[in-house]
DNA sequence: GCCGATTTGTCCGTATGTATC
DNA sequence: CGATACATACGGACAAATCGG
């Protein structure tokens, strides 16, 4: 994609700040002058700058200009506000990964299920247990309950491959947003038993309840990370109103 | 503020959804429909709606429609896209809360310390350590840097308030942004010293860098929680351009 | 499968307000 | 004070996706 005009200024002007080319604090060039070198309208220039800001490379200052933030410091370990697979990370840092499967079965929510992952009691689920290995390591453990009427013909042999892949190509279904909250909890036997813990007694919770296009949740899933491997950015914006 | 037009449309139509007034996968009334009810333009309309997609109440989709995706199930947990502040924390769970200080010195950034906050060596800095109490009980580690030259009156009695509050009323500083981070780490000697770790033996680590209007860093943060107290939620929506 | 109506997505141009310098 | 810059708001045009007939 990225046929969109503003998406292709965002592009540039991301390059050029992450290139250095504007010294944290300067100030980019005024809109009118963006306009003039994109020939393009005010609102589109308006709209690239303003992906910038959620992103955290510049500030805007009504009267004063943009204002670059960027510090090369360690920014690009792992892009918020998009969701990303665990294949997806450990594809783009460069590293070995893998997905086993360690149970897979079909369940009904009851009082218990249904509080923990918000689906409704009654609602016809499968239980997918799985482990992720990276280099070989299993470094997180990943329960998750999803709909079966979403996704009717789903076996554990699908479960082992990338389950995004197959719902987004196979069944055609697009996912769009996602819920999320993170915890740290201890370690139970569960985790004990999968993962190689160290010296570590706690776990890095990442819970993650999934929605479609159709606007239901298709998937609760809670991820379990070893806390040496886990890592959370974001860029929080101050809102127009406090 | 909340004078802009926008903002009144974002915040009836947020208040309909919580009320209730449309079912979890229902589209709420069209672009055109709301246009004629606000009696506004088409661009205020939709910004509405993109900052009720942005915090996870709707979803929109080309051709079919606003999507309602909004459970109030889950309203108990309190505000999206922030860490729910210490302040907040002690306020819901109806708890007393307090904070101390217990070191403040000045210092210059070192090698280390540069590499640690981002800071260029030889910046002149504060170097302030906090603590805060919930019911008495110590419960978050805090350690700051802050920029000399943005505040240099600062005082121990100062920083035992509200720093921010000082930061805003007293020196006039606008936050604007602020670059977050989020990771879990073995509690260290220092941690256990000043909180009651109980059985846990790791931390859950906020770390924050803050810039100010002029687009200088002015504060690094990390905040070492106890892991039972900790909690962080937001929304993801999947991007444009895969 | 096609067509047309509806709905959201992108882009343009313009005007006015407000903060900064 | 005037010039510059971003913020808000309006209006219009066309594209793309969806849905019903």
């Amino acid at each position: 994609m990225a046929h969109q005009k503003y998406t292709q200024i965002y592009t540039i002007l991301k390059q050029r700040i992450e290139s250095g080319a504007y010294q944290v604090g300067q100030l980019l060039p005024s809109e009118n002058t963006l306009i003039v070198e994109f020939s393009c309208s005010r609102n589109t220039v308006r709209r690239a700058i303003s992906e910038l800001v959620r992103d955290g490379y510049v500030q805007t200052h009504q009267g004063r200009g943009v204002c670059n933030i960027f510090q090369p410091i360690e920014q690009a370990s792992y892009t918020m506000g998009t969701i990303e697979s665990f294949r997806e990370t450990a594809r783009r840092t460069g590293q070995n990964s893998g997905t086993r499967v360690i149970s897979f079965e079909r369940c009904r929510a009851d009082d218990a299920i249904a509080a923990l992952t918000g689906f409704a009691v009654g609602t016809e689920l499968f239980r997918l247990g799985r482990i992720h290995d990276l280099n070989q390591r299993p470094i997180i453990y990943n329960l998750s309950y999803l709909r079966v009427d979403c996704m009717p013909d789903l076996t554990a042999e699908i479960a082992s491959g990338s389950l995004y892949r197959y719902l987004e190509e196979e069944l055609g279904m697009v996912i769009v947003t996602s819920k999320r909250m993170i915890t740290v909890e201890r370690a139970t036997e569960q985790d004990e038993k999968w993962i190689d813990m160290g010296e570590y007694n706690c776990m890095a919770v990442l819970t993650n309840q999934v929605y479609n296009s159709q606007g239901v949740m298709f998937e609760y899933t809670q991820s379990r990370h070893h806390p040496s491997i886990f890592r959370f950015q974001d860029n929080a914006v101050r809102r127009a109103g406090e």
